[in-house]
DNA sequence: GACCAGGCACATC
DNA sequence: GATGTGCATGGT
Protein backbone atom coordinates (compact mmCIF):
# COMPACT_ATOMS: atom_id res chain seq x y z
CA UNK A 1 0.00 0.00 0.00
CA UNK A 2 1.31 3.66 -0.85
CA UNK A 3 1.50 6.97 1.20
CA UNK A 4 -2.02 7.66 -0.48
CA UNK A 5 -3.51 4.55 0.92
CA UNK A 6 -2.56 4.67 4.14
CA UNK A 7 -3.77 8.28 4.04
CA UNK A 8 -7.31 6.69 2.51
CA UNK A 9 -7.34 3.81 5.48
CA UNK A 10 -6.77 7.01 8.20
CA UNK A 11 -9.70 8.82 6.69
CA UNK A 12 -11.88 5.88 6.75
CA UNK A 13 -11.21 4.94 10.16
CA UNK A 14 -11.80 8.33 11.46
CA UNK A 15 -15.14 8.78 9.63
CA UNK A 16 -16.49 5.82 11.03
CA UNK A 17 -15.07 6.45 14.17
CA UNK A 18 -16.30 9.86 14.32
CA UNK A 19 -20.17 9.29 12.31
CA UNK A 20 -20.58 5.51 12.69
CA UNK A 21 -21.94 2.88 10.11
CA UNK A 22 -23.86 4.88 7.97
CA UNK A 23 -26.04 1.78 6.62
CA UNK A 24 -26.26 2.40 3.38
CA UNK A 25 -28.52 2.55 0.91
CA UNK A 26 -31.55 3.63 2.37
CA UNK A 27 -34.12 1.47 0.77
CA UNK A 28 -36.71 -1.69 1.60
CA UNK A 29 -35.24 -3.46 -1.80
CA UNK A 30 -32.91 -3.72 -3.86
CA UNK A 31 -34.70 -2.44 -7.17
CA UNK A 32 -35.59 0.66 -4.78
CA UNK A 33 -32.30 1.11 -4.27
CA UNK A 34 -32.03 1.05 -8.27
CA UNK A 35 -35.12 3.41 -8.46
CA UNK A 36 -33.11 5.76 -6.54
CA UNK A 37 -30.11 5.99 -7.94
CA UNK A 38 -31.44 7.50 -11.28
CA UNK A 39 -33.67 10.05 -9.29
CA UNK A 40 -31.11 10.99 -7.51
CA UNK A 41 -28.72 12.42 -10.31
CA UNK A 42 -28.21 16.27 -9.79
CA UNK A 43 -30.87 16.04 -6.75
CA UNK A 44 -31.51 16.58 -3.30
CA UNK A 45 -31.91 12.85 -1.82
CA UNK A 46 -35.16 14.72 0.54
CA UNK A 47 -36.67 15.29 -3.22
CA UNK A 48 -36.03 11.85 -4.05
CA UNK A 49 -37.47 10.37 -1.29
CA UNK A 50 -41.03 12.61 -2.00
CA UNK A 51 -40.96 10.64 -5.10
CA UNK A 52 -40.09 7.34 -4.13
CA UNK A 53 -42.96 7.40 -1.75
CA UNK A 54 -45.24 8.82 -4.38
CA UNK A 55 -43.81 5.58 -6.13
CA UNK A 56 -45.13 3.72 -3.47
CA UNK A 57 -48.10 5.10 -2.59
CA UNK A 58 -49.33 3.92 -6.36
CA UNK A 59 -47.94 1.09 -6.07
CA UNK A 60 -45.59 1.01 -9.21
CA UNK A 61 -42.40 0.63 -6.98
CA UNK A 62 -42.01 -2.93 -8.74
CA UNK A 63 -40.22 -3.54 -12.10
CA UNK A 64 -43.56 -5.35 -13.74
CA UNK A 65 -45.80 -2.55 -12.18
CA UNK A 66 -43.33 -0.01 -13.52
CA UNK A 67 -43.44 -1.27 -16.90
CA UNK A 68 -46.92 -0.76 -17.25
CA UNK A 69 -47.47 1.99 -15.98
CA UNK A 70 -47.70 4.92 -18.74
CA UNK A 71 -44.82 6.77 -18.93
CA UNK A 72 -46.71 10.65 -18.72
CA UNK A 73 -48.01 9.16 -15.52
CA UNK A 74 -45.34 8.15 -13.88
CA UNK A 75 -42.96 11.48 -14.85
CA UNK A 76 -46.14 12.86 -13.08
CA UNK A 77 -45.70 11.03 -10.12
CA UNK A 78 -41.85 11.33 -10.01
CA UNK A 79 -42.23 15.02 -10.54
CA UNK A 80 -40.28 16.43 -6.89
CA UNK A 81 -37.36 14.53 -8.02
CA UNK A 82 -36.70 17.10 -10.72
CA UNK A 83 -35.72 16.46 -14.60
CA UNK A 84 -38.95 14.34 -14.25
CA UNK A 85 -39.69 13.84 -17.91
CA UNK A 86 -36.14 12.80 -18.41
CA UNK A 87 -35.70 10.44 -15.46
CA UNK A 88 -39.57 9.07 -16.37
CA UNK A 89 -37.76 7.91 -19.72
CA UNK A 90 -35.15 6.62 -18.09
CA UNK A 91 -36.45 4.54 -15.24
CA UNK A 92 -38.44 2.60 -18.10
CA UNK A 93 -35.69 2.31 -20.16
CA UNK A 94 -34.19 0.66 -17.13
CA UNK A 95 -36.96 -1.81 -16.38
CA UNK A 96 -37.06 -2.48 -20.15
CA UNK A 97 -33.26 -3.37 -19.81
CA UNK A 98 -34.26 -5.63 -16.76
CA UNK A 99 -36.88 -7.67 -17.49
CA UNK A 100 -35.55 -8.55 -20.84
CA UNK A 101 -32.04 -9.34 -19.90
CA UNK A 102 -32.64 -10.63 -16.25
CA UNK A 103 -36.63 -11.32 -16.31
CA UNK A 104 -36.83 -8.67 -13.57
CA UNK A 105 -34.63 -11.12 -11.03
CA UNK A 106 -32.36 -9.13 -8.79
CA UNK A 107 -31.06 -12.50 -8.31
CA UNK A 108 -30.16 -13.42 -11.65
CA UNK A 109 -29.01 -10.02 -12.12
CA UNK A 110 -26.39 -10.39 -9.22
CA UNK A 111 -24.95 -14.05 -10.76
CA UNK A 112 -23.75 -11.89 -13.82
CA UNK A 113 -19.71 -11.35 -13.68
CA UNK A 114 -19.10 -7.58 -12.64
CA UNK A 115 -16.97 -6.15 -15.70
CA UNK A 116 -19.93 -7.32 -17.98
CA UNK A 117 -22.75 -6.45 -16.16
CA UNK A 118 -20.94 -2.68 -15.60
CA UNK A 119 -20.40 -2.57 -19.53
CA UNK A 120 -24.39 -3.66 -20.23
CA UNK A 121 -25.51 -1.34 -17.45
CA UNK A 122 -23.69 1.44 -19.21
CA UNK A 123 -24.94 1.07 -22.67
CA UNK A 124 -28.59 1.52 -20.70
CA UNK A 125 -29.54 5.63 -21.72
CA UNK A 126 -29.24 7.70 -18.51
CA UNK A 127 -27.25 4.86 -16.98
CA UNK A 128 -23.17 6.29 -16.40
CA UNK A 129 -20.62 5.39 -14.16
CA UNK A 130 -21.38 6.84 -10.64
CA UNK A 131 -25.30 5.29 -11.43
CA UNK A 132 -23.86 1.81 -12.69
CA UNK A 133 -21.66 1.69 -9.62
CA UNK A 134 -24.18 2.79 -6.84
CA UNK A 135 -26.55 -0.13 -8.76
CA UNK A 136 -23.27 -2.46 -8.52
CA UNK A 137 -22.35 -1.97 -4.94
CA UNK A 138 -25.42 -0.60 -2.99
CA UNK A 139 -28.52 -3.10 -4.38
CA UNK A 140 -26.09 -5.61 -5.79
CA UNK A 141 -23.49 -6.06 -3.21
CA UNK A 142 -20.53 -5.96 -6.01
CA UNK A 143 -17.27 -5.02 -4.96
CA UNK A 144 -16.56 -1.59 -6.08
CA UNK A 145 -16.20 2.22 -5.13
CA UNK A 146 -18.24 4.47 -6.01
CA UNK A 147 -16.84 8.25 -7.04
CA UNK A 148 -18.92 11.12 -6.99
CA UNK A 149 -19.14 15.05 -6.40
CA UNK A 150 -18.45 14.49 -2.27
CA UNK A 151 -15.68 11.95 -2.94
CA UNK A 152 -13.52 14.40 -5.62
CA UNK A 153 -13.91 17.37 -3.54
CA UNK A 154 -12.80 16.05 -0.55
CA UNK A 155 -10.09 13.35 -1.84
CA UNK A 156 -8.75 16.72 -3.57
CA UNK A 157 -8.81 19.18 -0.67
CA UNK A 158 -6.81 16.72 0.85
CA UNK A 159 -4.21 16.24 -1.87
CA UNK A 160 -4.98 12.85 -3.24
CA UNK A 161 -5.86 13.30 -6.57
CA UNK A 162 -6.46 16.96 -8.46
CA UNK A 163 -9.77 18.47 -9.29
CA UNK A 164 -9.33 17.09 -13.08
CA UNK A 165 -8.91 13.72 -12.68
CA UNK A 166 -11.28 11.69 -14.40
CA UNK A 167 -14.06 9.38 -12.92
CA UNK A 168 -12.00 5.88 -13.68
CA UNK A 169 -9.15 7.76 -12.40
CA UNK A 170 -10.60 8.07 -8.79
CA UNK A 171 -11.73 4.89 -8.63
CA UNK A 172 -8.80 3.03 -9.82
CA UNK A 173 -6.26 5.15 -7.42
CA UNK A 174 -8.82 3.80 -4.61
CA UNK A 175 -9.09 0.70 -5.36
CA UNK A 176 -5.73 0.12 -6.30
CA UNK A 177 -4.44 1.47 -2.76
CA UNK A 178 -6.69 0.14 -0.73
CA UNK A 179 -7.80 -2.91 -2.27
CA UNK A 180 -10.91 -2.94 -0.10
CA UNK A 181 -13.91 -5.36 0.12
CA UNK A 182 -17.76 -4.67 -0.69
CA UNK A 183 -18.59 -4.01 3.39
CA UNK A 184 -15.69 -1.08 3.44
CA UNK A 185 -16.80 0.35 0.32
CA UNK A 186 -20.39 0.64 1.07
CA UNK A 187 -19.27 2.14 4.25
CA UNK A 188 -16.67 4.53 2.80
CA UNK A 189 -18.00 6.16 0.33
CA UNK A 190 -21.34 6.35 2.46
CA UNK A 191 -18.93 8.49 5.00
CA UNK A 192 -17.88 10.46 2.54
CA UNK A 193 -21.32 11.95 1.34
CA UNK A 194 -22.54 12.35 4.99
CA UNK A 195 -18.97 14.09 5.65
CA UNK A 196 -19.73 16.44 2.35
CA UNK A 197 -23.30 16.88 3.10
CA UNK A 198 -23.02 17.94 6.92
CA UNK A 199 -19.47 19.60 7.06
CA UNK A 200 -17.54 20.35 3.66
CA UNK A 201 -19.60 22.13 1.10
CA UNK A 202 -17.68 25.30 0.87
CA UNK A 203 -15.50 25.25 3.63
CA UNK A 204 -11.48 23.70 2.26
CA UNK A 205 -11.05 22.08 6.15
CA UNK A 206 -13.50 22.85 9.40
CA UNK A 207 -12.79 22.78 12.37
CA UNK A 208 -14.25 20.17 14.67
CA UNK A 209 -14.10 18.22 10.96
CA UNK A 210 -12.84 14.42 11.99
CA UNK A 211 -10.37 14.63 8.97
CA UNK A 212 -8.69 17.74 10.52
CA UNK A 213 -4.44 17.11 10.12
CA UNK A 214 -4.77 14.75 7.36
C1' DG B 1 -33.97 35.70 -6.29
C1' DA B 2 -29.67 33.32 -6.60
C1' DC B 3 -27.62 29.12 -5.57
C1' DC B 4 -27.36 24.28 -4.80
C1' DA B 5 -28.39 19.17 -5.00
C1' DG B 6 -25.43 11.72 -4.16
C1' DG B 7 -25.41 13.04 -13.25
C1' DC B 8 -25.97 12.15 -17.89
C1' DA B 9 -26.25 12.69 -22.92
C1' DC B 10 -25.29 15.31 -26.68
C1' DA B 11 -23.33 19.08 -29.59
C1' DT B 12 -19.34 21.40 -30.82
C1' DC B 13 -14.61 22.52 -31.23
C1' DG C 1 -10.27 14.87 -24.85
C1' DA C 2 -12.12 19.28 -23.13
C1' DT C 3 -15.92 22.39 -22.63
C1' DG C 4 -20.86 24.03 -22.76
C1' DT C 5 -25.84 23.17 -22.43
C1' DG C 6 -30.49 21.20 -21.34
C1' DC C 7 -32.98 18.76 -18.09
C1' DA C 8 -36.70 20.88 -13.21
C1' DT C 9 -37.98 20.52 -8.47
C1' DG C 10 -37.70 22.14 -3.62
C1' DG C 11 -34.81 23.87 0.27
C1' DT C 12 -31.61 27.57 2.08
Amino acid sequence: MGSKGKILVEMYERLLRAFGPRHWWPGESPFEVVVGAILTQNTSWANVEKAIANLKKAGILTPLAMRRVDEDQLARIIKPSGFYRLKASRLKGFVDFFCREFHGDMDRMRSQDLGSLRKRLLNVDGIGQETADSILLYALGKPIFVVDAYTKRIFSRHNLISEKWSYGEVQSMVMGEIGGDVGMYNEFHALLVFLGKHQCRRIPRCDGCPLEGL
